[in-house]
DNA sequence: GCGGATCAG
DNA sequence: ATGGCTGATCCGC
């Protein structure tokens, strides 16, 4: 939660500064531990770790429910910090099964087919690694509530959200997910970049400054990973909360400040032409198809191989990159759903389909382009005025539900959200600057919206129109 | 390949 | 008066 709106809530809230070596150091004398259970284990974050504990079960003949009750009370014992875990056939269920028991608990789904059918059963899309709050709201509006509901819409999911997410959510239905774990070492990097957040900034040469600073900020990351880039991605945020990304190609890969800066200025100026009396509040840089500079030895450690004679160490030849696709939305060989399973779905009546397709289209795109309407809270008659919670937002009364409340902020917070806020106010002064560009833009997108991709409409920009 | 968008931590 | 930063993936074009 963000820190000013938690401040709102509780204005009694003590907020400590981050300390991140602090943590950097705690969760090292955590993975000393672990590693002694799965010396392959995956570290997903600073805080999370993937474990496959099949062979430590079978050497020291535990059963996993009392091992990681060990490895638990080992991690308190040694580092006096508790922490969760799940227990589940494959990595997804287990992320979801370590949220079960939170905080300082753990929980087992058992490896069994009927088990996990009824536990994804009733279990809400949300909870799914992968499903945010978009994804969430409009699976919501198609009617899926939870990864049960699935398997009913599947004739649709396929049109309405594309092939991937399709895949995806059979997976969700059925329980599937990946059962590999390795090193997080072992993962190709795909981008360096660097971001930073500022007051207003419109002023031009403030600006190309801005770029240089953010330039040699990219320099050092890219010195400390050792890659040069092939690919130049600038990034910036208006102060409408809009963000846009341009990128080159320069002649060379690059990673010094200087050619970092001159490559990226060209980008700038023309976001400048592109929007007179443009204002900032965010800039970055980025790196894309990395070529690396480490030595070819340390490539080699770690399994990779060289693919170009001439560049040596380029990591897209890694056979794990090969092997792991690592979208979170793959599932590999015997771990994919089987076709045979859904076969009485084809035939069902084409008219039909396309009819009801349609209908959920519709619904889908009314709540994608009118986030606003469900800022007022709709239900709760029976509550009492002084009963009501005051959104630290928008400032308006909300029903003292901890699920609608939270549900209301996530709103309230969202980017359709404030783009109508910043619509009604922020733009008003300078409208006529930013607006030609912007409205050529609507323009584009209303011819868009007559096509029957639900993926496009998506795009149109703002439901005030 | 580009640019927008979503998602996770 | 606003959700910061890094990185990955997906989609439509």
């Amino acid at each position: 939660m963000a820190g000013f709106v938690a401040k709102k809530l509780c204005p009694q809230l003590i907020q400590i500064p981050l300390n991140f070596n602090k943590y950097t150091s705690k969760a090292q004398e955590v993975r000393e531990i672990i590693v002694d259970y799965d010396p392959r284990f995956e570290s997903a974050s600073i805080d999370e770790a993937y474990l496959n504990i099949t062979d430590y079960c079978e050497k020291n003949n535990i059963e996993p429910a009392a091992a990681i009750e060990q490895l638990r009370r080992e991690v308190q014992e040694k580092t006096k910090i508790t922490i969760s875990a799940g227990i589940a056939a494959n990595a997804k269920l287990a992320k979801i099964c370590s949220n079960m028991n939170k905080p300082n608990g753990q929980f087992q789904l058992p490896n069994d087919r009927t088990a996990i059918m009824s536990f994804m059963r009733d279990l809400p899309t949300r909870k799914v690694n992968g499903v945010g709050r978009v994804f969430e709201r409009e699976l919501d509006a198609v009617g899926v509530k939870t990864c049960g509901d699935i398997y009913a819409c599947r004739q649709y999911l396929s049109k309405l959200f594309g092939e991937k997410a399709f895949s995806f959510l059979m997976g969700c239905y059925l329980g599937l997910g990946r059962t590999t774990v390795q090193p997080a070492e072992e993962f190709e990097r795909k981008s360096v970049g660097t971001e930073s957040t500022f007051g207003e900034m419109g002023d031009p040469t403030a600006l190309r400054k801005q770029l240089r600073w953010t330039a040699e900020e990219l320099e050092k990351d890219m010195v400390r990973t050792q890659f040069k880039g092939r690919t130049l991605c600038l990034k910036v945020k208006l102060h409408t909360f809009e963000v846009f990304t341009r990128q080159v190609i320069p002649p060379k890969s690059i990673y010094q400040a200087d050619d970092l800066y001159n490559y990226s200025l060209p980008m700038l100026l023309k976001l400048e032409h592109e929007f007179p009396g443009m204002k900032l509040r965010l800039m970055g840089l980025r790196c894309t198809h990395l070529l690396s500079m480490k030595k070819p030895d340390t490539m080699a450690f770690f399994g990779f191989k060289t693919k170009s004679p001439t560049e040596g160490g380029d990591p897209s030849g890694s056979p794990i990159s090969l092997k792991r696709k690592a979208n979170g939305l793959e599932d590999e060989n015997w771990e994919k759903y089987d076709e045979r399973l859904f076969e009485d779905a084809e035939r069902l009546e084409r008219e039909d389909e396309l009819k009801e397709l349609e209908t959920l289209s519709q619904e889908l795109d009314k709540r994608r382009h009118h986030g606003k309407e469900i800022v007022p809270n709709p239900k709760k008659a029976e509550t009492t005025e002084e009963e009501w919670w005051d959104c630290p937002v928008c400032l308006r009364p909300q029903s003292p539900s901890e699920k609608e409340f939270n549900e209301h902020m996530d709103l309230c917070l969202s980017r359709q959200t404030i783009r109508d806020v910043v619509q009604e106010t922020a733009f008003v002064k300078d409208v006529s600057k930013i607006l030609p560009s912007k409205k050529a833009k609507v323009e584009r997108n209303k011819n868009k919206s007559t096509s029957n991709d639900p993926k496009q409409r998506k795009l149109f920009f703002g439901g005030h129109s």
